[in-house]
DNA sequence: TTGCATTAGATGCGAGTGCATGTAGTCTGC
DNA sequence: GCAGACTACATGCACTCGCATCTAATGCAA
């Protein structure tokens, strides 16, 4: 009982580990984007719309000031926008642009590569 | 096929999220104890003698720099001892003392909780 | 309206990580 | 035996993270 716990808990460490190191490099190196950048940008992409950073938050793995931090990155390097909310000002929305989506749609491939290496053994655990 | 990986890679990203940030905070909190200083620990009373250095660096999911400084960590804590070792000098050999070996008896069950809490719906089919 | 608790997001800070490199010991071919 | 490649571990550095805290906006009650 425990033991399968620990077990599953064994797995998960290891292919974390493997597939983030992966995608930190090959996403890195051929899209200049972090895993955490590409993980927002897919969000991004899934909404396909203007999104409030606290929806965000719950989505992603990420602590509130960590995301706050990402999605500064991603303004500076133009991918997303950041607009405030209307209806609340302390609000922000963030918004995929035109070169945010492009450059999902190149870095998308590698990470599909990347998952199929590290899970094409085992699929569900 | 694709999307099963992608499907597996997103549980496997929100069960390491959840389980490490708490054994971060359940270990650190009551034992004192990082989720990487657990780890190595865990191994050494697992292997029950001492061992190099690089073989602990295949087992743990660290880059070799970060387990330098974990085990150096450990050391100045008084929960594991370094040595050289004689027929190659470069290598290192690591022991766990009798303190370390109490400080893990002591944090294992609440490792097992927090894996329980977390992996609990998973064995649910 | 005013005062206070609450919420959204930004930011200072310390800690841990990986990469690149440094240092010391070992092996190999000549 | 020795020069050079190689290996094991340590360390400088830049970066990201989470926590605690700050600021500004909102909501609610008197």
């Amino acid at each position: 009982m425990d033991e399968a716990f620990v077990e599953t808990w064994h797995y998960v460490l290891a292919k974390h580990a493997k597939a983030m190191c992966s995608l930190e490099r090959e996403l890195g190196d051929k899209h200049g984007l972090g895993a955490s950048e590409f993980e927002v940008l897919d969000r991004m992409v899934n909404h396909d719309r203007k999104v409030r950073l606290q929806e965000l938050c719950d989505e992603v793995h990420l602590s509130q000031s960590a995301l706050s931090r990402v999605v500064a990155r991603l303004e500076k390097a133009g991918l997303v926008t950041r607009g405030v909310c209307d209806s609340d000002r302390r609000g922000v929305f963030v918004g995929i642009t035109p070169e945010g989506r492009a450059r999902h749609g190149q870095a998308l491939p590698t990470q599909r590569a990347v998952l199929a290496e590290v899970f094409s053994d085992a699929l569900v655990p």
